[in-house]
DNA sequence: TTCGTTATAGAACACTTTGTACGATTATTA
DNA sequence: TAATAATCGTACAAAGTGTTCTATAACGAA
């Protein structure tokens, strides 16, 4: 990939989450991040076709480093579901700086929906710990929910509680026979 | 109230709603609404100052018929949980075709918001239910976005579940001593 | 029914935003 | 250095925004 184009990219990825902190996804114009990454208004479009596309790159650029660049050597994948949880929060702290702006802002609305398809991939694998009398579908819709629900709290309280105390809160919530 | 007002607005009202169903709420023009509506441009920004506050209004209206307006004789401030629960599900299944729309489009954001607001009000006051050992304000989010979540669930579910039986299943989710 | 009041329609307006197109310029890579 | 490719800046038509104005028609009260 040509520097130019990387910068360029980066240059918008920038701005635009750095409007996207500021105000809301649909009172941002194109020509605002325009404006606010100082790239050309033809260069903008070269790049991404709406404004729409454009936060779907950002979103996935954003969970590329939470669910699918794994390089910790200490999470096999006969963890237990508390120890995943415990690690994927502490991906996501680690990401804090790139995350809260975006996840608590009133444009989260598609920013949860990619963590809820990855959170469902998650879940569905650990299932059976949950030993309830409810529709399969249900206690999935539930967890991921909620769960998501839980991380949006924890943003929002400066992520004070540590991942390992969050994990467990979150499992002492849901009976597990 | 003039009877012209009455008529305009439920133009827009509904014409709104109409396009909230078709399209994403940041897609949809004030153009376009007032061409379903059939009603004039300075008529539109006579009863609504913007876009966002036509939103505020519908919502407004929606949930009027849920939790405020209450009739229903045979539910007192003394009900358990379980039984307030159900009996909120049971006014939104009645409210189906206004509701389901709204909520389960890509525009269901600012509802929710509402929702939620209108949800912690009602857990608060049964938070003792729940024994658990988690801190207050993680319990009270925890419930509020899981009972949100089961309730678009139950919507994308056609409804399928009764009120009861879903109000059943989401207190055995949770862990109550 | 009559009459003052009030909402609406419709057009005009300046302004912003959008998405595309083009040649000139600059940076990159080989 | 030379060929290539990205960017800039400008221009443009089309659409949307929010306001203002006047004529019209519907309303509610006497």
């Amino acid at each position: 990939m040509d520097r130019r184009q990387q910068k360029t990219r980066k240059a918008i990825f920038v701005a635009f989450r750095s409007l996207l902190e500021k105000k809301r996804y649909d009172h941002i114009t194109v020509q605002e991040i325009i404006d606010e990454a100082d790239v050309g208004r033809s260069t903008f479009y070269a790049h991404f076709e709406t404004k729409d596309l454009l936060l779907d790159a950002v979103c996935e650029s954003l969970f590329y480093h939470i669910f699918e660049n794994d390089p910790c050597p200490w999470v096999g994948q006969d963890k237990d579901l508390q120890s995943k949880l415990s690690h994927t929060l502490w991906h996501i702290r680690a990401e804090k700086e790139n995350l809260t702006g975006i996840l608590l802002s009133d444009s989260g609305e598609l920013f949860m929906r990619y963590f809820k398809e990855h959170l469902k991939i998650m879940f569905r694998e650990h299932l059976s710990v949950f030993n309830i009398d409810v529709p399969e579908d249900f206690l999935l819709n539930h967890l991921v929910g909620s769960f998501a629900e839980t991380v949006t709290w924890w943003m929002k309280e400066d992520m004070k509680t540590s991942p390992e105390k969050l994990a467990e809160y979150f499992m002492k919530m849901t009976e597990t026979h």
